[in-house]
RNA sequence: CGGGGCGUAGCGUAGCCUGGUAGCGCGCCGGUUUUGGGAACCGGAGGCCGCGAGUUCGAAUCUCGCCGCCCCGACCA
């Protein structure tokens, strides 16, 4: 993408109402746009790098063996009546009515209809197992939202449904869930600790909710720094293998780590004193079992082998993803701006022209360009008339984790200068070079 | 939902107390000089001062009502 074609708006000031990070980079980087309380536009920079995690989640659901389908975003109330949640759920629960006075409501998750969707379709222990999910927006009608995408009332979330025979199957779909989502985070650039959690409204027995470490998070966590040492790195993982996929789930939860909800001062003190850590955490993600609570009210039931009518065991499984937007920026900024892993970022490299006219330079860039795309790299170029020190500032705010520098002194002695935004480190190589070494580094994405 | 605060140009703000031509910085447009870290100068465009009533000769400013947004707390993925 070339800068001057592109619809970036950048701010100098910070907008008053933002105060945290990534609140406030994300307007000023022009990657989204209040419309109300709580309700953002996503403008081409941001909606890039909101899709790129979508691709991602879709990626890491499908190797896990669960089915992406579509539900809406406006669910009858019925099917709320059937659950007991039209009534229970409170006023975060946004309620319409329609032209004809029927009842609906902007849906804030879709157990409900999922559960409608399986028992419609499905009614043989055959079938199973069965892992639907989707990437839809929601919406929680919350008092005060804040913190920008992180608290939005309205908000793009993956949730996944499983249904399963029994307890010990549907515990097989938690555990890959356990594994699939960290391997997810772990692409994206984080590092999500799963903490024992609360099952909240949805409710439930057995849940974990994924945090991110950050000081700015919403909820007080407690756990042994052994936990943050672990890493999914290029370990095969087989979604079927259930002893591999309890092996797992052991390893990242039985170190100690639990939010302030679940918190067990007793437990925490055993962990020697060195490793005991209390911080703020960014809730990403969160995965139940509820077992029957909605398929037995609602009869989503199969025939077992010996053909008698049973509840299936269920659980839901959510991963937060326009909040993750902004986890990300928490966990990777700095005083300038934003600093994007390479995996998530809206482009992988900025091309900074410091002679816009200069035939030479203007080549030079031009060869850049097409170099990068055609590896994959996805650059954006900044061909607009500007002076050297603003396009530097705007590719330090918008965070591109590559920035190669085309300059007459530079090209005089045949180099280009690649920048890397994590480190600030920079070296001088031909155009040659630099494409290679960046074509290397995204050939892994 | 309790407490506090704020709505003035795209963004950040002054003016409001004490009523009388709506100002500044950034950004934007044109020009000249510049050009490897947010340039300088000259010229210019852009405001129903959140909305509605009231008081007044006269309201951004005072009064009342409404709407919107933000912060702290409770709540929450």
């Amino acid at each position: 993408m070339r800068l001057s074609r592109y619809f970036l708006p950048v701010l100098k000031e910070t907008p008053s109402d933002a105060q945290i990070a990534s609140h406030r980079l994300m307007l000023r980087a022009g990657m989204i746009r209040q419309q109300a309380a709580g309700i953002y536009s996503w403008l081409p920079l941001g909606f890039r790098v909101l899709e790129k995690l979508q691709r991602i989640v879709h990626e890491e659901q499908q190797r896990a063996g669960h089915i992406p389908v579509l539900m809406p975003t406006l669910q009858p109330a019925e099917l709320w009546r059937e659950s007991g949640r039209f009534d229970a759920y409170g006023k975060e629960l946004l309620r319409i009515r329609d032209r004809h006075d029927r009842d609906m409501l902007y849906g804030p998750t879709n157990e409900e209809m999922i559960t409608d969707i399986f028992r419609s379709g499905v009614s043989s222990y055959k079938s199973l197992p069965m892992t639907l999910y989707h990437i839809q927006w929601k919406f929680r009608d919350e008092v005060r939202p804040r913190f920008g995408v992180m608290r939005g009332r309205e908000f793009l979330m993956k949730d996944g449904y499983n249904f399963d025979l029994t307890y010990e199957d549907s515990m097989h779909a938690y555990n890959r869930h356990m594994a699939s989502y960290l391997r997810t985070y772990e692409r994206m650039g984080l590092k999500a600790i799963p903490m024992r959690a609360d099952s909240g409204p949805i409710g439930g027995d057995d849940t974990h909710e994924f945090l991110v470490l950050a000081d700015t998070g919403e909820s007080e966590v407690f756990y042994d720094s052994a936990v943050t040492e672990l890493t999914l790195g290029d370990r095969a993982v087989d979604y079927d293998d259930r002893a591999q996929l309890e092996a797992i789930k052991a390893e990242w939860t039985t170190p100690y780590a639990r939010t302030d909800e679940t918190h067990d001062a007793a437990l925490f003190e055993q962990i020697p004193e060195d490793r005991r850590k209390v911080g703020r955490g960014i809730e990403v993600g969160q995965i139940f079992y509820f077992g029957i609570k909605y398929s037995e009210p609602m009869g989503a039931m199969v025939a077992d082998e010996t053909g008698a009518k049973v509840p299936v065991h269920m659980g839901s499984h959510g991963i937060g993803v326009s909040r993750l937007v902004g986890a990300l920026i928490e966990a990777h900024h700095d005083d300038k701006g934003i600093k994007w892993p390479e995996a998530v970022a809206p482009f992988g490299a900025g091309i900074v022209n410091l002679k816009v006219g200069d035939p030479d330079v203007d080549a030079a860039c031009a060869q850049i360009y097409a170099a990068l795309s055609a590896a994959g790299v996805d650059p954006l170029l900044d061909d607009r008339d500007e002076r050297a020190g603003q396009k530097f500032a705007t590719m330090e705010l918008i965070g591109l984790p590559w920035r190669i520098t085309v300059g007459p002194r530079g090209l005089k002695n045949g180099v280009v200068e690649l920048t890397c935004r994590a480190t600030g480190e920079s070296e001088e190589l031909s155009a040659e070079a630099a494409c290679l070494k960046l074509a290397g580094i995204f050939a892994g994405l």
